[in-house]
DNA sequence: ACATTAAAGAAAGTTTCTTACATTTTAGAG
DNA sequence: CTCTAAAATGTAAGAAACTTTCTTTAATGT
């Protein structure tokens, strides 16, 4: 783990064991995190009636060298954990607020994302998606049904046979056509669509492997052979967009960026190809995401 | 705009720009942006063959109360982007990196993004979009058709009539069936693509209000009555998707949540509505992302 | 109750930073 | 080309901040 997050942590961790002065300089912390870094040593040993020598060894005892290395870390940590709380002078444009807080709910998104995934649960996934014949994408409803496009999209341009598909008569269908080596990828926030389900129990009775990208614990979570849970707080306020699709859209590039890994030589190729087919559309020379 | 995140384009701002011994200064903390807030201002000084006083007046210069200040708030800077840079270890395991990496890199982009809107623009668009009888979401392509899609997506939601359409030539046609009160809103990386162009063209002669949300300066940007711009510089790294048409989607929500602030009422009514429609098709009590 | 160890403070010693002032450099006017 | 004013830089003193050593106090176990 990263030094930054460790001071955080620590004193978490510490929190009640330290010696009696040195408390009370930790809760003090606690209580100030944000502030704190801009203080002196003495100006936080007179505010909690403790000697300089006391803040300067509490340092050494949640593990920095000094004080000065403990604040440039809490400093760190705290940065890492505010950037997008705004300020609070208030002075920022309504746009400009708009924007830290869509933005800023996108990175906590992240970051709880980043603490739940499952590492095994990526690894394998990835390794089923590497060897597949033809990966097809389910969801549902506006959101997870574009997070699938996305998938065929980001696949095929690995050498996968990839679509993604949104009707759920025409999944159950499709399913049944599916085979060994075939992947089935189910998206869904909720868990719960009867047409995943009945999919996925299709498809798997056909040989196929199938993968599911949704909520902790859910009933698809427990259908398919491998499930990567996540489980965000939807956002309480109605009129802010949730950031949980931006998560689970880059959760996808996380699988295909590992798929690519994996098949290095043939993807250079393809995404050379489809760069060339779309050279002669345009003359721009600077590099552009391929295919727009 | 935040504090934290401006020491570090301030310094690329003035670079250049810094007295002749105070540059050096600048050019050593750019090359030393991770350490240099472990050092102190003489090591500093000593290192660039400088006097202590110059440092101290290079960091008033950009902005800090003095070099204390200064290592704090650079200290944060530096934090905010290296996050996700993985730790130096080597002990996570591939898949550990490759969330580290995909979501290191969507995070970096959008304080890219962040520095680079335009508050101006969003406010305009978001004006215009309130008001708009009709919202069609134009892009080519894999990934910008997707978030025309996503575009369509939000904003029916809002009760505003929204569609998406990635068909170049369906495009140029709904266009020239616009009139006064639509909105065309295109969406493009390269901004290059003629099919855009032309609608845009089109749409406007009809009396239709035209946005883009593309590359800077590119024609499509020039083409629109008002631009969202953005100029992200494309991953080298050909295996790992590019983080941009997250940050895209990441700004079309924020045009959302603008548009939801600006009529409040009839929002929450349609959002009742959708959700009413979506609960007898599922049995789930919690609060799930609307439509999944 | 005594010995031993841990915790805390006082104060001296160092380092680090800021600022006032002196000197040098630069740029522009004549 | 020279002079002058302004800007840039350095010097050095002084203040602030931090660490460490030494001493005192409190706590713990026998």
């Amino acid at each position: 783990m990263n030094k930054v997050i460790d001071i955080i942590s620590q004193l978490r961790k510490l929190d009640g064991q330290f010696p009696k002065r040195e408390q009370r300089v930790a809760d003090y912390i606690i209580q100030n995190v944000e502030t704190v870094a801009y203080q002196s040593q003495n100006e936080i040993a007179r505010a909690v009636d403790v000697s300089d020598a006391t803040v300067s060894r509490f340092c050494q005892t949640i593990g920095c060298d000094g004080f000065k290395d403990f604040k440039i870390n809490l400093a760190q940590s705290v940065a890492v954990g505010l950037q997008y709380m705004g300020n609070t002078h208030g002075d920022e444009s309504i746009a400009d607020q708009l924007v830290s807080q869509v933005f800023g709910t996108l990175v906590d998104t992240l970051n709880i994302a980043r603490s739940q995934l499952d590492a095994d649960a990526l690894k394998a996934s990835i390794d089923i998606l590497a060897e597949a014949k033809r990966i097809v994408f389910f969801g549902v409803g506006g959101g997870s049904a574009n997070i699938a496009r996305e998938g065929a999209n980001r696949f095929f341009r690995l050498g996968v046979p990839s679509e993604a598909h949104a009707d759920g008569y025409f999944q159950r269908m499709l399913a049944s056509t599916l085979e060994e080596g075939d992947v089935v990828f189910a998206i869904s926030s909720s868990g719960t669509p009867a047409e995943l389900l009945d999919s996925v129990a299709i498809a798997k009775q056909y040989g196929a492997r199938t993968i599911s990208l949704t909520r902790t614990g859910s009933k698809l979570s427990q259908a398919t052979d491998i499930s990567i849970e996540i489980d965000i707080p939807e956002d309480q306020d109605i009129y802010k967009p949730s950031a949980s699709r931006l998560v689970f859209a880059a959760i996808v590039d996380v699988l295909a960026s590992g798929v690519a890994r994996k098949r290095p030589e043939p993807v250079k190729e393809y995404l050379r190809r489809i760069r060339t087919s779309l050279v002669s559309l345009s003359k721009d020379v600077r590099p552009n995401p391929i295919g727009d």
